[in-house]
DNA sequence: CGATAGTTCCAAAGATCTGTGGAATAGTGT
DNA sequence: ACACTATTCCACAGATCTTTGGAACTATCG
């Protein structure tokens, strides 16, 4: 039994995988594939890399399993490869938010000050069915479109400004977005409580509610 | 918001999560590290690494926050840090061999030929309850004694070939050890048939066991 | 208090990773 | 076939990671 050469060389190839999710910018790519098949381009400007650079990760991405690509005429789309992988980000973001400190600091920075009211996915859907709430998802409309919470309504942060005015001023409003460290919910409920509205929001994101096996709408499914 | 600065610092740190996963030597590491607490030289020689390069290993994955220490006298004790992180650890491998093609192959060269049956969880549970079967655990006998499944003899696989006579030559035999790319099993199961035991083994091992919330007998709890 | 065992710190060499322009490739539409 | 768009391949410089001896710490024991 050679196992001597053969067990290092199995736990190098699983460690593709670590590699995989161990530099900032791959986890930014993971983390909009998790929302919705996205193209190169576009996933480029997205996380402010340029397209080379992206292709680059990508393909790092996708040597480890983690991501799958489909062609669509000249465009290259990648998607997510499995729910295993969702699962294994969302893993991996539940330990990093509860086994290091410096992380939530980094989070509070960038999410802003602790001003924001959060509710539990239940509560969510307890203040929804009860008629007390309605809920507003203000992610980009694409990732909407590809899936979203049950009775949603999609107004994406850059137009929320601007569409005031759909929004009941004297009911509750649950905003979410992407997941624990999206800030597009934090920020709209500050400005919608800043224009005297009653908001809240969703302590994590439709990433968690999905690995939660909560119900999501999709056009097609 | 300068929040185009923060947010990638928030994603580097967390990618210091995946990098500490990102090394087969520290793969190796956690794979023990999930099964008991071990000082620093013991890791050393399981691994097959040199005292100060395992240090170095280590310090990594307590700054991701994977593990954690504890002083015992001159000796330092390495852990898991929680539950989370070994969850984290099994959908890795989860994802690993099912996304990668390669990882399959090198496990079937490292734990040989496809000539051992194995059965489920349940259907462990099933038999031994039944009394169709009795369950050894072929782990070093100091995992044993972190944590076994319940009824489960402990005959370390060194030990095994010496100790046949302590086993029913007409009863089912189901071994179990680490995880599903731990090779004891594998090779029990063989060197038991070769010696005319009706042997079958556990498709994973007592890592899976504990994280589909079955179980465990251990000293202290 | 000096000797010892276990661990960590330090510095340096070699390997690997990251980001970048420029060139190459693969479909689309004219 | 040609121009065009989206993506990947290539090569290189700079940064980071890995491994290793040797020195430095720390708790224990005689």
């Amino acid at each position: 039994m050679p196992e001597r050469r053969l067990r290092p060389a199995l736990y190098e190839l699983i460690a593709l995988v670590g590699k995989a999710l161990g530099n900032g910018k791959r986890l930014e790519l993971v983390d909009l594939l998790v929302q919705r098949p996205y193209a190169v381009v576009e996933l480029a400007q997205a996380a402010g890399l340029n397209v080379t650079t992206t292709s680059a990760h990508l393909q790092t991405l996708k040597h480890a399993g983690l991501v799958s690509t489909t062609r669509d005429g000249t465009t290259i789309r990648y998607r997510i490869a499995s729910d295993a992988v969702a699962a294994l980000y969302g893993q991996l973001l539940t330990v990093a938010s509860t086994q290091m400190a410096e992380v939530d600091a980094a989070a509070r920075r960038y999410l802003g000050p602790d001003d924001t009211e959060e509710i539990s996915r239940d509560e969510l859907l307890r203040r929804v069915s009860a008629g007390q709430a309605i809920v507003v998802d203000v992610r980009p409309s694409s990732e909407y479109e590809a899936a979203h919470i049950p009775k949603a309504v999609s107004i994406p942060m850059d137009e929320l400004e601007s569409r005031l005015s759909e929004l009941p001023p004297d009911q509750e409003i649950v905003v979410y977005c992407r997941g624990v460290y999206c800030s597009f919910s934090h920020d709209a409920v500050r400005l919608l409580n800043a224009h005297g509205f009653h908001a809240t929001r969703l302590a994590d994101g439709i990433l968690e509610w999905q690995l939660a096996g909560q119900p999501l709408s999709s056009p097609i499914r």
